[in-house]
DNA sequence: TTGAAAGCGCTAACAT
DNA sequence: ATGTTAGCGCTTTCAA
């Protein structure tokens, strides 16, 4: 910084400001050492900034699941969003157990973030309380999240209609969870599901309500479940892309009609849904990321004051294929 | 860091040692050092650390997607590891043209990390010519890297000695690439599959090496255009559990049998795979990000000597399933 | 609007 | 084996 301070005739304080878009610097200064440090290659040094400056323009992104689609358009959407803003990613996987108890009895993030954004880890107790004592904003977005859970419900909603439109009235719910346990706070959902069905006039079971992992498997496993009993739904909403798939297939083999005997929506809009020729809500992926970002980023420069209340999703919609149908008359 | 030097009534050069290990502290000091720093709940600041020690404990993993099963295991994968050595992951993720073209622009790494891993990406030259010009080491992984490409050629060998101890000698090779568009090093890939087929005493047709979109759709167009010609293959290697799936689902609605009639095996083993019975060769995503990962500390540690050879994939193996058989009687 | 000086919290020589 | 002394490369008062 002091050469470029010196070969553009002002010292490393005018530098610093300039390069920073501070104020207090004339236009045309500005320009010249902007346009000197661009010719030297010239580029901040984030340590020594961060040490001096206090902020670290760095957020930690915690998640369990790269690699699972809906998760992963999420964190695309945050992690252009927060480059966008000139933050770094700082990514935390705690897929496994061993990985998440290190992370959260190191909590390594103290120093070393402006703030944490939470996604698709449904936290535990003592985990949340550990994450609200670190002195930046947490922002969670996902499935059980304590926090808040602002786009699930609002997909769900349109899922809702879309089959009530079409006469349903016994819709289940197969909610993937990234994480195989998860803290009591499961039954907050069980609630956002009651209320959901209840605002439609429906009735919904507690049987209809089904957790399983965001896979294939998880999902075929699920309808397993599901369909074992007497009372069977006519219509199933499954929360991640990979599950819808694991139902479809399973049903088929096991010689139910989609969607002439059993419709199908899923929550997650994507490549195989869209193959496979699932009826699924699709688009807010990546702007759920995008959204969650700016609510930290608004926290982390209002030092922390509450987080302003966002509109839910914008660009969600419904896609109508091939997997949903009126109910079999009775 | 001076109050925990004060606390355990030593200097904070000596805290410094304990903490990280440094040789030079006497047993007892540095477990009573330890003791105390986790009592006061101290870690190390490590802007701070990184500014006096020129040491920065981070790498950027640069990816083009998230959200793809195998390329999220490698990210796990190298995640865990680095994690493990006590070093940062910053995630960049240039998937599309417009972040692409920025980050290679700014190239924002120069002073934030000790290496980088390029995960995934398909490096044009002039990209390639970027990030070599990084003071820090550079590991590539994955189709068509310019630098190695050392677990791609290890599974398709077992993919290929399957079929060919099946019986097989017309036999395809679709290729998913994490990017539409790529540089002219596509070519060196047509060699390894012409070698691995020619080793095995096969000849191979250049039209039956394609190359797709990590995706469903990717896999259907790709053998859309293979089974579009009169020679066609008998059986077909998928690198990606998206694409295979894919292919299977479109061979399947246009009529071919599977087995019977063609035979598929995924390079990618996955929930998918297991859910619809495909044959793959599994288990090597997470220790191919791992390895990455130690040939980066390795050449990180030794200050950029070159990257020592390591073995082929451990653990990679083939599994059987629905999806392969002798090819027809001709 | 600009510059000078004083740290930010560590690590690394150099002592001892 | 441990303590002392300089910085690392910035940002930020404070003064001009």
């Amino acid at each position: 910084m002091g050469d470029v301070a010196r070969a553009a005739g002002v010292s490393a304080a005018t530098v610093s400001r300039a390069l920073r878009g501070e104020p207090g610097v004339s236009a045309s200064t500005r320009a010249h050492v902007t346009e000197v440090a661009r010719r030297m290659r010239y580029a901040i040094a984030r340590d020594a900034s961060s040490l001096a400056g206090g902020r670290r323009y760095a957020v930690a992104v915690l998640t369990t699941d790269v690699g699972q689609r809906t998760w992963g358009d999420v964190l695309a959407g945050a992690e252009g969003a927060l480059r966008a803003s000139g933050y770094d990613v700082l990514l935390y996987v705690v897929g496994d157990e061993a990985a998440r108890a290190g992370f959260f009895e190191e909590l390594p993030l103290s120093r070393r973030v402006d703030g944490v954004l939470v996604l698709s880890v449904r936290l535990r107790e003592h985990e949340a309380a550990l994450l609200r004592e670190l002195p930046v904003p947490v922002v969670t977005v996902g499935e059980g999240a304590a926090d808040d859970s602002p786009d699930l419900p609002g997909s769900l909603d349109l899922a809702v209609r879309h089959l009530v439109g079409l006469g349903h009235r016994d819709i289940a719910l197969v909610l993937a969870d990234s994480t195989a346990a998860w803290s009591s706070s499961a039954e907050d959902l069980d609630e956002t599901y009651q209320e959901l069905l209840g605002s439609a006039g429906l009735a919904s079971r507690p049987e209809w309500l089904v957790w399983c992992s965001p896979t294939v498997v998880g999902g075929e496993e699920a309808v397993a479940a599901l369909f074992d009993g007497q009372d069977r739904p006519t219509a199933l909403i499954a929360s991640s892309g990979e599950a819808a798939l694991g139902a479809f297939m399973r049903l088929r083999r096991d010689g139910w009609a989609v969607p002439e005997q059993l419709s199908i929506v899923s929550l997650d809009g994507h490549d195989i849904a869209r193959a496979v020729g699932l009826t699924a809500v699709e688009g807010a992926a990546r702007e759920q990321g995008e959204r969650a970002v700016h609510r930290l980023l608004a926290r982390i420069q209002t030092q922390d004051a509450a987080a302003p209340e966002l509109p839910t999703p914008a660009g969600a919609a419904l896609v109508e294929r091939g997997s949903t149908a009126p109910p079999p008359a009775v």
